[in-house]
Order: C-alpha cells, then structure tokens, then sequence
DNA sequence: TATGAATGAGTTTTCATTCAT
DNA sequence: CATGAATGAAAACTCATTCAT
C-alpha cells in the first residue's frame, strides 16, 4: 500500500521541504514570525536561502505552511485511530493524553500553534484549516452534554476555548518558569478540565 | 486633597509619555513587538519618532515600560479594595468579575500581556513583576483548598495556570471569531473555573 | 587700561560665551567637529543647548570661533612680550619654552588645533588667521639663516613645517602612551630641533 | 610558483572587500571617521550599502580593518628588503626615501595614519600593530646612537616621536597650502631630521 | 533673553528577496 | 535546480536646530 517509490531527486526534494518547515517551525516557534530572518531558517534547515524561495513564494507562504502542517499535525495526533465508542470519562483520558504527547513530541508544533498574531499572515485557506481541525472535540462534547455527563447548561463553544486555553496556559507556565509539568500536573490539569464540564452531583 | 497643579509643561510631558505607553500597548498587542516599528508608534502618539528616544531608552525599553504598566494596572483591577473576608463563592466570581472588566475596559493591556511571548525582551524587574503580581491569587487557592472548598488534591501553580488560560482561551476564541462573549458565556466560564477546582460532593 | 566696567548682564553674558567656548574646545579636541554633539557641549558649559544658538549662528560657527580664539591665543603664549634681541639660543629656548608653556596650559586648545580634519569647516577669516599668527617663527628662522647661525640653505617653510610637526609629534606620543613628557624630553626635543636647524661646523 | 588561480567569484569577492578597504580609508582620510557617513563609502566602492555589513561587522569594525592595512602596508614600505648593513648615512636615505615613497604612493592611508586621533574606535588588535610596526625604527635610533652617530644622550623615544612627527609636519603643510614638497624639500627635511640626531662635530 | 523638549532629516544597521554562477 | 553574495528598502536610533514657555 506504499506510494510508488521516488526518485533519489525527488526524495531529496520532499526531504529539503520538511527540513525547511521544520526550521521555519522551530524559529517562528521561538521568535515569532516577526521576530525571525529567513536567513537562519535556511541555515537550522542547511539549505541555501535562494532555495526556501524555490519552496515558498515568500515568508508568508512559508509561515502559512508551517501553521498548516503543524494543524493538520495536531489533528493527527488527537483524532487518528480514536476509539470513540468508548466510555465517556476514558475517551475524555485518552483525548488528554494525546493532547499532552503532542505537546511533548511535537514542541515546537504545539507552540507555533499558540503564537498569538497569527491573524496578521493567515491566509483564507488556512484560517478554514483553524476551524475544521478541531471540529470533532465539539461533536465529543456536544455528546457528552446530552448524555448527561456534562452540564447541560454548558455552551459547547466557551467549554472548548476555556478547556483549550487551560491546557496552553498550564504548557506556557512551564515554559515561563513558573510550574514543572510532569504526570502529576497533566493529571490534575486534566481533571480539572473534567470537573469544568462535569454534571455537579446533587446532595441526596 | 488633591496633588499640587501641575505646570503646563510638566502635565504636557506626562501626557507625551502616557500617550507612547498607549500607542505602544495598542501596537504591540495587535502586531507584537517584532512586528511593530517605532515610526507607527509615534504616529499613533501623535509625537514625532525622535521623541520616544527621550521618554525611552530603546525599543526593548519601552516594551518593558509598557509590560510593567498593563501588568500593575491588571494588579490593581484585580486587588485594589477586594474584600479578601467574602464567603468563598461571592469572593471568586468578585474575581472573576474583575477580571473580565480589566478585559473589556483595557483591551490592549490585557491582550498585550497575554498575547505574547513576553520572554525575548523582557528585562529582570518586569520578570520580577511578573511574579509577583499575581501572588494574591495563589494565596486565595490555598486558602479556598484548605478551607476543604477546593479539591484538597489540587496543585496550586496548576490551578493558576489552568484557569487563567481558560480566561484567556475564552478570550481569545472571541478575537478570533470563534466565540461571542457575551454575559453568559462569562458566567458559564466562570462556573466552569469554580467547578474545576471545587470539591467534588460524594454520592451518599 | 582696563575696559569699561560691563554691567551684571553683559558679565554674565561673556561668562556665557567663555563657557560655551570652553566647553566646545574641549570636547572638539576629544572627539573631533563631527564626533561632537551640540547638546553634550552646552551640558558641560552649564547652558541649555538653546543659548548656544544665540551666541552662534550653527555649529560650523561655533568651531571657527574655537578654532580662532585657540589660534589667538598660541600666537599671543608664543610672542607677547618676547624679546626679540636676545642672543639666538636663548631666543630659541624661549620660544621653545613658551610652545610648551602653552600646550601644557591649554592642553585642549594646543590638542584641537593639531585636529587634522580643519579644512571641512574653517571659514576663510579662519584660514587666514591661520596664516597670519605663525608670521614671526617665519621672521625669526629667516634672520637666524642670513646670521649665519642656521644653515644656510634651509628653507624656511620646510624648518618651520618640520619643527612645528616634531614638537606636535612629541605631545601626540604622550597622549597616545608612546612617551611621558618631562623637562627631560622636553629640552631633548629642543635640541633636537634645533639642531636640525644649526648650521653644521666643519671639522678643521 | 604563483598561488593557485582564484575562482572568478574568489577574485570578486575580495575585490569587493579591497574596494571597500580603498573607499573608507580615502573617505576617512578626508573627513574622519565620525565624519564619514556609511552610503558614500559604498557608493565609492560601487556596492550597496549593505554589503559593507556582510564583510565588517558595523562601522567600527571598518575603520579598525583600514587602519590596520594601512599599518601594515606602512611597515612593509618602510623595512621590506632593508639593507640593514649598510653605513648609517646611506641607511637613513634609504629610510626617508621608503617614507616619503609611501606618502606619495598611498597618500589616503599615509593620510589616514597620521592625521587622525584613533584613540576613540581602535580595538586592542589594532593598537597592538600600532605598537609593533614601528618598533624596528627603534633599534635602528638605538644602534646609531651606540655607534656614536647619534648623540649619546638622544632619547629614543623622544627621537623617534619628533623626527616622525616633523616627516608628518612637512606631508600637512603642504596639504594645507603652505608648502610644496619637491624633490629639494623632501631632502631638506631629511638633513633636517639627519642633523636633529647626528653627534654634534666638537670644533677643535 | 534663556530654556530644553520636541522635531524630523539623516545615520547606522538589518533583512526579504533576487540572480549570476 | 541550488547556491549564497549582493541588493536596497525599511528599521532603529541620533542629533542639529527650533520655538513655545
């Protein structure tokens, strides 16, 4: 079921593309996209800075690319190979986790991702790519809500951006300095997450 | 009771230099700081580009001069005159409550302060302060866990950086189109913070 | 044979003018016309930067009239109440004596007029004082030939240009701590210059 | 025996890099090194602006690499295939002829040398070559002097400052209109400098 | 008249992009 | 095609000069 197998030009082709948007990731991760030259991104990806332009019509197409394969990546991570026929607090466990390994192997991704001005080089087809991704864990919680599990005053939209923003928030503490996050932290961000959502029980 | 009149001049003075601090909160909240260029700032100011370099040493300068001005500002809406004595539930949405007008009244200090990656240019005191401003909330989460309100397992520095981020996710779901906030998707955010740190009620 | 007392104002006023002068040949011969800031200028002569405009027209009038009051002034150290009928020797050792008196004296005014770069701002009042004020060496060094007491087919500019060079290249040592001038190097300089003026004996 | 052909880009490369060399030293010799804006060196050396900046690292760094070629061309002119055996007279000919060759042959580094204040923008490197390059001077003063040539109580220093200074003299006052220096005023200033040092005859 | 804050043109330096090799 | 030196427009910053006070 593989591809048909490339040529030695072509390999090295596809092979300089994910170095450059690799490099392009990890700086703009780190610096912004301002805040980047292209220059080092063709040094960290060693290629010459002429060929990223044989890629990338400009540094915009490069960051838009980037934004997209670290989306399309994260997307990957949380949905691909899901069971979600499973109970509703494990599938909850299982979601959290993948989320957490993303962040974990994919660093760099994870944090470009989180960079605040992204609206100011987005393109059209991009900023579609923001909302799809994502789409399912509203479908997740959507269900849950009418399963009963979740509150069923909860607004589908505010319970997403609020768990979202709490994952980011405790992942940018660490990097800020100010929390360690090892198994015990994701644990307990991840029942807190759980507790937002979660239907309060009633004193008897 | 008031403070003595200032001179014209002087008044004319503090005025240039709220008027940069300003025009650069704005700026760096909407394009970053790489992203911002002095000339646009001064524009914005409504001095000439020469004068910032009176008020402010450099670029990086004035980009701590405005961190520590949103960041005391988000202090004070946040603490000034709160009555710490409140029951537990009043004293949080009073919190919350602050918080969500700091939002609203201060758009571009709180967007500025937690749409960026402050890291690259921050110089020791602002990191200092930021630290340090916060603290109070620490204070209250340990109280609340020890009073038996809050999960007793609940790590302090986690729930911070949990909850603030959901804020912030909410916040930013708004900017980014994916989200009206409006006073109930407040409340429900706020429910939903109060619930993911509250002791869970034990079935009989 | 004093002037007419000035009123308060118009002391004040030359007190200004000296200062200003002051401070400008100073910093002139530190860091050079172009490396020179106005504002730097009036800070050290206790002015606001303002004042200096009123005193003069721009900048380039400012170093011509540093440079014409330093000229004045060597002239002044080298020939006032000098004896002109003095034996030659003696009449060297003094002149020799009074050039040094003088860059020791006016360190700042003797180091800015060696400043090599003149010739981008001096006007031509300034050019001709140039010419003017060193006249007498002329006189002396051509009476000092016709006595028989300097060779006699030294010409005198090349004497003069070469004396005036040797002595400026001795302080310039100092300055740049190739040397330390005492009275020792001082008088050794002297001969030396004068030597390469003195009519050589022949051996019988 | 010649070093191997260099690639056309090779030659380019330092060509750009001496041209540059060429420009600033002439520009700097002219009007200084505060006085010298960036741009018109570059025009002169018929590149941009900015490929100054990939071979030097600012400005100072510039005008550190012109002093040092110049220095360095300086020595080469002055001691290259020296005959150091030859009687003393005819060895300080040779020495003054290799001066003056210098002087007319690089003006704009002779110019560069000698007629401004370093002292602010030269690094250690630089200061180090400008204590080493003349330090053969030295020996040959030295070794006169114990030949009984020299006086026996010449100061090397101190000789080797004014007759250095009193070559610079002469080269100025001609630059500055007062002179012309012709084959008879080179020699002049040479016998000038000879007698300065030389024992004087005691008459019988 | 003196002040010194403000100006904006000019300076040094950076960097996205091109193009000869 | 890939390279990376070169470009020049734009950025950060400086400073001679002005002018409201």
């Amino acid at each position: 079921m593989k591809s048909a197998p490339k040529s030695r030009t072509e390999a090295n082709k596809a092979d300089k593309h994910a170095r450059i948007l690799d490099a392009a990731t990890a700086l703009f991760a780190e610096r912004g996209y301002a805040g980047t030259a292209v220059p080092p991104v063709a040094e960290r990806a060693r290629v010459a800075a002429g060929t990223i332009y044989r890629f990338f019509d400009n540094k915009e197409a490069l960051v838009n690319a980037v934004f997209r394969r670290a989306k399309q990546a994260l997307g990957e991570a949380l949905f691909e190979g899901l069971d979600l026929e499973q109970a509703p607090r494990p599938l909850f466990d299982e979601f959290w986790a993948r989320l957490y390994r993303f962040a974990r192997e994919q660093p760099e991704a994870f944090r470009f991702l989180e960079l605040q001005d992204h609206h100011r080089y987005l393109d059209e087809t991009s900023r579609h790519l923001e909302r799809t991704v994502l789409a399912p864990v509203a479908v997740m919680v959507l269900q849950l809500r009418e399963l009963g599990v979740f509150e069923p005053a909860l607004p589908v939209d505010v319970a997403m951006a609020f768990i979202w923003g709490g994952f980011v928030g405790v992942m940018k503490a660490e990097r800020d300095g100010h929390l360690e996050v090892d198994q015990r932290a994701v644990d307990a961000a991840r029942d807190m997450a759980w507790r937002s959502c979660a239907r309060v029980q009633e004193s008897p």
